[in-house]
RNA sequence: GCCCAUGUAGCUCAGAGGUAGAGCACCUCCUUGGUAAGGAGGAGGUCACCGGUUCAAUUCCGGUCAUGGGCUCCA
């Protein structure tokens, strides 16, 4: 069975049909068009009693604050939301107690789920007299139906009913929604959008039985005892500062994580042809200019005037300049790059180029900078500075299907060597695109045919692609089972033309090239941060930035652990020793804790036979051997294994 | 950027309108001990920063900064 099949069996995926290029009717189809279909499947079952605990979460924030707005409250992965407006109260966690309280004596009041419709006027009329704006909103916006579905709940021992408009389906009784806990509330927009009402999300989840949410409960503490974060504290890899928000420290242990995998992506695409590079980071905005970051992209750079930086001009100086547009003051506008592209568009530029010079693939580690949002940042996932393993690939149209089929194949054999399985999407031309039909023809074949070439399951999405190129995207799989976006290859038909490149071909006439812009790992820093959470910090040898401790029991087999470190270190493993006078148990239990692979005891016994007592992280004591099976053993492990 | 929460020693966290505590880590000494914490002592904090209220603020209020959870998945 191929790798990447293997994840596509495992984890089968709900027929979602939700590729649709016009808006309205279709839009309207797939809404109602939701995995929901009458089937007694276990996503089925527990979507429906998400869906029912969203109802009952409602239902109990009404009866705590009668004149709370309702806006939407769908199932979501393991749980539920539901949005919220309280006038003159603001949800925070101290309120899920009560909360919870609420919502169990509406379970165990047991009311059942009652599915009706009303007419449209009527249904609008109510939620005039009750203001629910969002619910209105909702019925002008998106439910253009004469009848409209409706959920009610009879309330016990009273003749009222609590409602909500909605289309179902649910379970057929509260009792069914036992097994629930609120999470967390935050801020969402309406709509999403930000100009749009702040409402309160309260966060959910609801699971079948007893189990099944302590399971998930549990889930969720383990996954935050292997949260980057944290390790990244324990384990000494990295750290932040106040005065550098968005921009990692890498510590010496860090660092030398960050400079094996980067030192071995080189190697790995010196081998497959690249040649690296390394290119400015502060550039003239002309450059942007060209490349259209500055018209697309430039609330997320960093940039300044030239003048003013270098003279040192307070905020009158800056403000005029902003006054008088970018150039006025005759310095120039500077910015820091957000991507390597442009650069390598210039170095092709730099010189003539034949189609003998093609395929022209340059990699480049560059700094990056991008002012994100400052909400968005988080730990190593979300950074202002950060570099890639980026590379950009110049080719003919014909070459495009054999250069994707070798990065297919390279980022296989990475992502394997992580034991990280990877399913595949291509994403093909959206409705406003750049480039004639013909070139998308060819380019999305050749994509497909690289794709296919490849023999595994991938999944198209029609219509998702750039506005400037088709493109392939790699949900790439951890120990959790999380996914995570980190491979890409995209096709790019907009740069060269708008940087002006060409080469010459055999007919002797000027082409324009295509680019792929590819990444394997993507941003070091965030995949750094996947691979800490993917081991748990317990890295494999070859790129544990400790490999070996060396322990000495006592005092008296000091020279020999010395002698030890040395060996080691002169075969080139990264090995430490602590020689401290605490006892061989409480050492081990340190170095457990820094997740180092392997430790050697020495004592007396090992110093007069020359030996080293072994025990590994995983496989606890391997007892005694000679220094030089260790090595062998060890320089064995440390070979990267792609 | 917006909403909510949080910010006390390197780490994890107590605490209270009257100028601060624990465990671990750190340092010193004792201990020479064989596979997950040996013992004793010591040092360490402008309670994130700025302002306000108060006789008195780390504690209450406001602002700033940072961190965390969210902000596409549309009844």
């Amino acid at each position: 069975m191929s790798y990447l099949g293997r994840v596509a069996t495992k984890r089968p995926r709900p027929a979602l049909v939700r590729r649709t290029t016009d808006h309205g009717a279709a839009m309207q189809d797939d809404a109602y068009d939701l995995p929901e279909a009458p089937s007694d499947d276990e996503e089925s079952k527990l979507y429906r009693i998400r869906h029912s605990t969203a109802h009952v979460l409602a239902q109990a924030v009404q009866r705590l604050w009668p004149h709370a707005r309702l806006a939407g409250g769908p199932p979501v992965k393991d749980g539920f939301y539901y949005d919220i407006e309280i006038d003159d109260h603001t949800l925070s966690e101290e309120d899920f107690a009560q909360l919870e309280k609420t919502m169990k004596r509406i379970v165990k009041e047991n009311q059942p789920f009652e599915m009706t419709t009303w007419p449209r006027e009527k249904i609008i009329a109510h939620y005039q007299r009750t203001d629910q704006v969002y619910k209105l909103d909702l019925l002008e916006r998106i439910i253009p139906d004469p009848e409209v579905g409706i959920c009610q709940n009879p309330q016990k021992g009273s003749d009222d009913v609590w409602f909500d408009m909605c289309r179902g389906p649910h379970v057929p009784r509260t009792g069914q929604c036992k097994h629930f806990k609120l999470l967390r509330v935050s801020g969402a927009y309406w709509r999403g959008q930000s100009d749009q009402p702040m409402l309160q999300r309260v966060y959910g989840t609801a699971w079948k039985t007893r189990e099944q949410l302590d399971t998930y409960l549990h889930r969720l503490e383990e996954a935050k005892k292997r949260d980057h974060r944290k390790l990244g504290r324990d384990l000494d890899l990295f750290m932040f500062h106040d005065w550098a928000p968005g921009a990692p420290f890498w510590l010496p242990k860090g660092e030398d994580l960050y400079h094996t995998l980067a030192r071995r992506m080189r190697d790995l695409l010196v081998q497959g042809g690249y040649q690296p590079v390394r290119t400015p980071l502060v550039f003239d905005s002309a450059l942007f200019e060209t490349s259209g970051h500055w018209e697309h992209y430039r609330e997320n750079m960093y940039h300044f005037d030239e003048r003013h930086a270098a003279h040192g001009h307070g905020e009158a100086a800056h403000t005029q300049a902003q006054a008088h547009g970018d150039n006025d003051q005759g310095g120039r506008q500077l910015g820091l790059k957000p991507m390597n592209c442009p650069c390598h568009m210039l170095i092709f530029k730099h010189k003539k180029r034949s189609y003998r010079d093609l395929p022209l693939r340059i990699h480049d580690q560059g700094v990056l900078h991008r002012n994100e949002l400052s909400g968005t940042l988080s730990g190593l996932t979300r950074v202002r500075q950060f570099s890639q393993d980026d590379a950009h690939i110049f080719c003919t149209q014909e070459q495009i299907a054999a250069e994707v089929e070798a990065l297919l194949h390279l980022i296989d054999k990475v992502y394997r060597a992580f034991d990280m399985p990877v399913a595949l999407k291509l994403s093909t031309r959206p409705a406003e695109k750049l480039g004639s039909d013909e070139l998308w023809d060819a380019a999305e074949d050749a994509l497909r045919q690289a794709l296919d070439a490849t023999g595994r399951p991938y999944e198209i999405k029609e219509g998702d692609g750039a506005f400037y190129g088709p493109k392939i995207d790699f949900d790439v799989y951890d120990a959790l089972e999380r996914t995570h976006q980190c491979a890409t290859v995209q096709l790019d038909f907009q740069l060269p033309r708008r940087f002006d490149l060409s080469y010459v071909g055999a007919d002797n006439q000027p082409h324009v090239p295509v680019v792929i812009h590819r990444a394997v790992f993507g941003s070091f820093e965030r995949f750094i941060g996947i691979l800490i959470e993917h081991y748990a910090g317990a890295f494999p040898v070859w790129l544990a930035p400790e490999q070996v401790r060396v322990m000495t029991v006592s005092e008296r087999s000091e020279a020999h652990g010395e002698g030890v470190l040395r060996a080691l270190k002169s075969a080139g493993i990264k090995a430490t020793a602590d020689l401290s006078d605490a006892k061989i148990g409480y050492k081990i239990r340190e170095c457990h804790n820094q997740k180092v692979p392997y430790m050697l005891i020495i004592g007396e016994r090992e110093r007069d036979e020359g030996t080293v007592s072994v025990r590994s992280r995983d496989d606890g004591d391997l007892g005694a051997m000679p220094v030089e099976d260790f090595l062998t053993r060890v320089v064995a492990e440390s070979l990267p294994p792609f």
